[in-house]
DNA sequence: CAGTGTGAAGTTGTTCACAGCA
DNA sequence: TGCTGTGAACAACTTCACACTG
């Protein structure tokens, strides 16, 4: 009977969002190679860390491995996919075309991940009217006339200075979530999403390992 | 292992490690203002975070507040920033030189906050020779060449299919941290430092929340 | 019997409660 | 009284143990 609605909707912890995109990447080259199935161990092995994690994180998808084989993997592929939001395309709006913001636009696959840049905005006269890879780059003021109930994202890369003021515009204009590359700790309602990736953070954390190996040997 | 000794080396949360940019990023606003103290409840009310978690966090550095009044802002400023490596200048190279590759190149940036990218590597003979910013880019043969035992760091913008022996190449020559931007999980020995900056991690987990939310409402 | 799936134990990080100080 | 600083209670995440299945 009722065999699927047991299961979902529990609350996905987010270092397991965290490491599906890693399975994902491994499970690509996974069929490249030709393999038809592949277990929790050998993804576990391959990625250094305890299996039942592996397990435990796939349980949150809807997708069921085969005891003593493994799971099938395109039939996984896909479902991450889905899971994570990578199929279906997303409109996004950029703010603050610097050179991480054009790096976005121009880069790199965000498309193929389900993020679509559809504008850029900024103040400098010198990107406004520009054209990066079909994406075309207003003047901030523009944004008011330029939204529309499809894009729920705003991408931020500006100054930190102007950070809060630019979220702000965002949220009153519609927007529902917020990529926030700047260090900046927004301050938003309960019902918008914030998802900070800062450089600076990660920066930190890495010199902070590598000096105190360093002085301990 | 015996008593708790005096106060620092403990090991510091990798949570509150990416925090503290996020103070720095508020202290240097403040300092702007003017303001010559600042109390742990004023910077948690500013990020909408616990107070005493800003006190732990703080802790961890050699900084101390004083009662009723708070925290210098200018001195905790400086200790800060020494205390994440935002100081010192550390040397890296950099492994692929595409659109993210050149954006951190370029982006300013990162020198300020203690990183300076002294080389660039690829394979692709259009952006070999290049300069960007005063970065050379080389041919990867080059590298064994240019290594030096001041060059501890390296940062990973490949693709994915040649991460991993992009990164034991860098390992073999004496790269001690690695800055990893793809989404592979790299296989290293225990005294090599691996900061995860996968981009599609993140998106993962923003396009998880928004929809989560939209379905709930 | 190797591998999935899950409740229970263990570990790590966060929040609380309160002592001490100006 | 308001704030720092810390040990103790609590919550989140990870690892373990084991029942189950082809």
């Amino acid at each position: 009977m009722g065999k699927e609605n047991k299961k979902k909707n529990r609350v996905v912890p987010e270092p397991a969002l965290r490491r599906m995109p890693c399975y994902l990447a491994q499970l690509k080259v996974a069929k490249k190679e030709g393999q038809k199935y592949i277990s929790s161990p050998k993804i576990a092995n391959i990625m250094d860390i305890d299996p039942t994690q592996v397990t435990k994180d796939l349980s949150y998808t809807k997708i069921a491995g085969k005891t003593r084989v493994g799971y099938e993997v395109e039939p996984l592929i896909e479902e991450l996919e889905d899971f994570l939001g990578f199929k279906s395309l997303d409109e996004a709006f950029l703010f603050g075309v610097g050179s991480l913001g054009t790096a976005l636009i121009r880069d790199f696959g965000l498309k193929q991940f389900g993020l679509n840049i559809s504008a850029g905005f900024d103040i400098n006269p010198d990107v406004i009217g520009q054209k990066y890879d079909g994406v075309e780059i207003y003047h901030v003021d523009k944004f008011k006339e330029l939204i529309n109930p499809d894009i729920k994202i705003g991408i931020l890369t500006v100054p930190v200075e102007v950070a809060q003021e630019t979220a702000e515009l965002m949220i009153d204009n519609g927007i529902k979530a917020i990529w926030n590359f700047t260090p900046v700790i927004l301050r938003v309602p309960d019902n918008i999403v914030v998802q900070n990736t800062s450089l600076y953070a990660h920066l930190a954390v890495m010199f902070n390992r590598l000096h105190s190996k360093e002085s301990k040997s």
